[in-house]
DNA sequence: AGAAGGCGCTAAACCGCTATAGTTGCCGGA
DNA sequence: TCCGGCAACTATAGCGGTTTAGCGCCTTCT
């Protein structure tokens, strides 16, 4: 048989479709004998349900949403976000939901597919990423009403439930650190400037900056691309007053930058002291290895899919989940600041 | 209205569920004033298909199938993976089809899903990565008789369509610039051996060993982790008679290799030449940059869905499909062997 | 003993859309 | 004038499930 249906199990047992229904759903109305019955049936004949039926009926697809607007090209070149989708997967694999991926060109058509998905119910919850400083997507979501967990905040997330990670507190940490050393001129290579955690992490830097009575912390915003990191570096270090330490939104930049100081002959971490904002391996086989703030990014993903289905169990309790703070895994790139520093 | 069916604009227009079903999927049986009504009312009503429905009914899911079977924490590691994946992305894209994707522990859990999704017509293709020697999924998914496009090849992926690209020509590359370069004991250190191009990798450097009259070269496979990498290039340059240049099959090892010989106290290019299988920004930001032999994974990806679109399309023409060489992109980490190595 | 209630099940409606067999009205041709 | 044929629709039957109303039948309580 192609494709069994419940109505070929229920022929074959002799019973109603409703009572095989009930039976292959655990739910009351068929004596425990009869369960029994069609159940095995149902396995000699090689039954799955049928998501689409289902998803008619308004039942669950098994599945939860991520639409990125991003230019594709640039996606794959960051680790965080992949192991960010690893950890998601593997937390929504355990209940074998999947996930439907569609990365599109800007935010208008990002909410045409919420849109779209929400109302053809394929999907039973979203998961927004990257969020915006003031992100029309939440409005769009609220609406629709469909389960939504924002990864990123506090804040600015609307009633939406929300995973984040303390992104200030870790930077502050950074300070501090640097500060410790003896570092007075800081320089951050931040990334793209709409992003809520992009303005989140210069504020902190500012702000430390003052309370600890060092120089005033310029941020530089790049794309998040190696280029526009390497580039920024490059400005910085030509400077007549150049940084001490520099610290760079994401380590793709930050090895990028490795490789422009020894291009122009500023020895890490002698002359200069690099940290990144995120670990990977690319870090730890940098030469010098990367001191850098780190966190387990396939963990933090992982429990975005657990918020993501207990909100779709219970979609009228929202979640806001704090996730462990990065903390500062030193390595071979930062140091005191060397003598020749105080011009 | 929370959602517009084509009952609802049936209703409003005065016109039957079937008539509106017509005009709104552009076959004939409407005047051609009554569909221009029904168009301007749907979308008036912001009207949108249902998938689920269409589905039901044996249409297009409008999606394709990815499936993986990795441990998903490695997932994250490989540039390579997260390009293909863009690509992927941004071709089906255009047509406005999703990807469902799903990462599973191991092949059977993998067949698993397939003949899920085939059945729920959840997708209306796979598309088949990490392809084994003797892979069983090929025949799961012939039987399925699920339009599938195998990435790798060529052979192998029996009566499948395919997209690959010629990693023996590719490799041999590699060999003879390295014989070129004076290069007479070259090392592989190799990916998963189980993989069907790592096989192909392996005996093309074998051959043409052989063929130039090299020392034999082996191949330490490897699970393609930093790790892995690192541990086999110090196994390597420990040797008595250590290999003046190592091949590696993917980036991430080549730089965790680079990273050993700088360790180990071996210059790279001077006592030891580099070349890295598989080309990203890590290649071109490690110092000294990484000879690689280079392709454009976005638009393998971009090619891998064009083909899984055309198939779909018409699914009895099968295709096989050739994608460019990658071409050796000599950086700063390959030179002449150093006068010392002829012990 | 009769009413009430619960269990185990069936029949049928329904979800949104597609496909197909029919129906209507209009035209031209014999 | 009647019929065939065609265009433009309508009505209806699925697709594979879930859900609800309802129907016997047996138990239990009064």
């Amino acid at each position: 048989m192609a494709r069994p249906t419940i109505a070929d199990i229920a022929e074959r047992v002799g019973v109603s479709k409703g009572a095989v229904s009930f039976a292959l759903n655990g739910r009351p109305g068929v004596a425990e004998a009869t369960r029994a019955r069609i159940l095995q049936v149902a396995k000699e004949m090689n039954w799955r349900p049928h998501s689409a039926a289902r998803a008619l009926g308004g039942a669950r697809a098994d599945a939860v949403g991520l639409v990125i607007a991003r230019p594709a090209s640039t996606l794959g070149v960051e680790p965080f976000f992949a192991q960010l989708l690893s950890g998601l997967q593997a937390g929504l694999s355990r209940q074998s939901v999947a996930m439907h991926l569609m990365i599109v060109e800007d935010v208008e058509a990002e909410t045409e597919v919420y849109r779209d998905w929400a109302s053809a119910h394929r999907v039973d919850g979203f998961i927004i990423v990257d969020l915006k400083v003031r992100d029309p997507r939440i409005e769009v979501l609220e609406e629709l009403g469909v389960p939504s967990v924002v990864l990123g905040g506090p804040g600015r997330h609307g009633s939406l439930s929300s995973v984040w990670a303390d992104d200030r507190e870790a930077m502050l940490s950074v300070a501090d650190y640097l500060a410790a050393l003896g570092h007075r001129r800081l320089a951050h290579v931040a990334g793209l400037p709409e992003f809520h955690h992009t303005q989140r992490r210069m504020r902190a830097l500012r702000d430390s900056s003052r309370r600890l009575g060092l120089a005033e912390t310029v941020s530089t915003t790049t794309d998040f691309s190696d280029a526009e990191g390497a580039a920024a570096t490059r400005a910085l270090l030509s400077r007549a007053r150049r940084p001490t330490a520099i610290v760079y939104d994401s380590d793709v930049m930050a090895l990028a930058g490795l490789g422009v100081a020894g291009e122009m002959g500023v020895r890490v971490p002698d002359e200069l002291s690099i940290v990144a904002f995120d670990d990977s391996v690319l870090t730890r086989i940098a030469h010098p290895a990367i001191t850098a703030l780190s966190r387990d990014t396939f963990a933090y993903g992982r429990r975005l899919a657990e918020v993501m289905l207990a909100l779709i169990e219970e979609p009228e309790r929202r979640r806001d989940v704090k996730t462990a703070t990065p903390r500062l895994v030193v390595r071979e790139s930062t140091a005191p600041p060397g003598a020749w520093q105080g011009d």
